[in-house]
DNA sequence: TTCGTGAGTGTTACCGTTCTCAACGTGGTC
DNA sequence: GACCACGTTGAGAACGGTAACACTCACGAA
């Protein structure tokens, strides 16, 4: 910069003013100093600034180190729209989601100055490992509970129970008496809140309310909860927690000779790309991660705009029902 | 900083000492800093500290915007070894794998001051953007090419020829006359070696080499391509670029009316942790993607310790076959 | 005794920005 | 003509560390 400066025969503060757009530059110095940048290749040292300004144009993103489609997805959401709003992410995985490990995250992050903090598929447990966050850094997390129970971050996520509902739904529409459930990991709220979701649209609709079992995100969870509903014959309709799982409950089901749909009705959550492409193609809760994530970083960077502030409001997105071959009416409809 | 040196009675440059655990610190002294440290609750600056030593301690990783298994997976594996070390890292997603694209991305690493750069997923465009980065930063390459041209990076990958010549072989080996292939993207050089691996394979085996049709890496251009091969009835055998095609191929062949693995056998690329699940369980090459991010971040932090130095060795990784029931010997030989 | 050596510590400069405040026109106003 | 406001610029001090070097001892060898 002093370079720079001694090129445009200026001062370092009047260069320094040019790259910050400051308006108080004469025009044609303005063009003598943006000249000697170029003509030395000029690149601000982002480390100097952050030391005197406190901020360092980076964002931290807790992740839970696995690779689940939801979780990736919202991450690519992030990492672009930051990008458009000059912001760089910097990831900070964690093995499980518990308090101790979520704490080192964010150590982590704060001693590399982030600016604010994303947390991507809170369990509660990170919730409250976040709060204890150095005073000052602006933390949002997406995805998780919908539960009713204040939150001590704002918050960006997908309508999970409304989700269940929909699916669920489907299936009474359909004309099934009542409907199965196979969810996902009990402590985590997504599948909580589907799992709530779906109870209550069987208990509206006066349904009997089947048991319900859980087990990890994928399909080996699935064919596993998979063959026991296999073998009974009075299960027609079934609504997994995801695709994944689903895929699970369609191998399960078909092993066990009962044929998707014209026997049982499976629907699942998440719409992935390729569950169009599930034997028979699934019928599925669609929901935009990459737009979720987007939303997370908008509400971040409001939140960082105006700090002190109230934290904005919370973001609630509506999942929407993509209807495909693996559900229909059951046989004696038909 | 400054106050923990009031506090313990020391000048600031001791304290750096004792936090940069230089040997000459009496052990007193030491203790006494330490002490101060923690009831001031001291954090060192990082910021500070990169201004000083040009070190940020942060890698910068750049991918593919999209949700691919592969790349997911490096990305996890990377980060959780680049904590282990002491790194934070940094990503940076391209649209398009690109040129111009690429330099941006690598430019805004740069000025976050990256230690090093490990591109995932490089298309042969990426590395030559590379070449462009600042002197300096140390850069490699992980999956992509097995190609023998030279690199101009140190780069790590599993053998993509080997993979599939594994997976035709496994097919000739059980009877079937040739096999044929469902290709992944034309420009990508995985695409490209697992093409070549097939072809060479056949061709040493002295069978027919069917012509090759190529898509993008999912499902919905595997069943595209795949309703073309359902038709011909000498198809008995087909090698899918990856397990996504694959599953693409599965349905286009149960919509053809052609049964796996009774009279048309199916093998995949990479066993996702799903493919196991597959209609029926898919035959597929398995790579430690994971793994492959580990190697990748051990490879960076090797070519760091000794700038200047020649760049180390590059890194092949055999890739396994995990047989499934997807494919079986042809129904002549039953 | 004298000197060299190495451990332990402090002093000062420096990394490349931004911030604060003062200085210098220049033009309009009383 | 004196004064003030404002646009434009510069000088110097932060920001919080590390690097280089100087200094003070205690100790052992010549």
């Amino acid at each position: 910069m002093r370079d720079v400066a001694k090129l445009a025969g200026v001062s370092h503060q009047t260069v320094s003013r040019v790259i910050n757009e400051h308006p108080n530059v004469r025009a044609e110095t303005r063009e003598r100093v943006l000249a000697a940048m170029r003509s030395l290749n000029y690149r601000r040292n982002l480390a100097a600034r952050t030391l005197a300004t406190r901020e360092s144009h980076t964002l931290g993103i807790i992740g839970f180190e696995t690779t689940l489609f939801g979780p990736e997805s919202m991450l690519y959401g992030i990492e672009s729209a930051a990008r458009a709003a000059g912001y760089l992410v910097s990831v900070a995985t964690v093995r499980d989601l518990e308090h101790r490990p979520v704490l080192e995250a964010v150590d982590r992050l704060a001693q590399h100055d982030v600016d604010g903090i994303i947390a991507i598929a809170p369990k509660p447990s990170v919730l409250t490992a976040l709060t204890h966050a150095p005073a000052g850094l602006a933390c949002v997390a997406v995805g998780g509970a919908s539960g009713s129970m204040e939150e001590p971050f704002p918050t960006v996520r997908v309508d999970n129970t409304a989700g269940a509902r929909l699916a669920t739904r489907h299936l009474l529409d359909l004309g099934h008496t009542t409907v199965h459930h196979v969810a996902g990991p009990p402590d985590w709220p997504e599948s909580q809140a589907r799992v709530e979701g779906w109870r209550e649209t069987l208990y509206a609709a006066g349904a009997v309310v089947p048991p319900v079992t859980s087990g990890w995100w994928d399909a080996a969870a699935g064919y596993e909860q998979g063959r026991r509903l296999a073998a009974d014959p009075a299960v027609t309709a079934i609504f997994c927690a995801n695709d994944r799982i689903a895929l699970g409950v369609l191998r399960a089901l078909q092993e066990g000779g009962r044929r998707v749909p014209e026997e049982v009705s499976v629907v699942g959550f998440d719409d992935m790309p390729d569950s169009g492409y599930f034997l028979p193609p699934l019928t599925t809760v669609h929901q935009d991660f990459a737009e979720l994530g987007r939303r997370a970083l908008a509400l971040l960077l409001r939140h960082l705009g105006r700090p002190g502030a109230a934290p904005p409001e919370d973001v609630l997105i509506a999942p929407s029902l993509v209807a495909r071959a693996s559900s229909t009416p059951p046989i004696r409809l038909r």
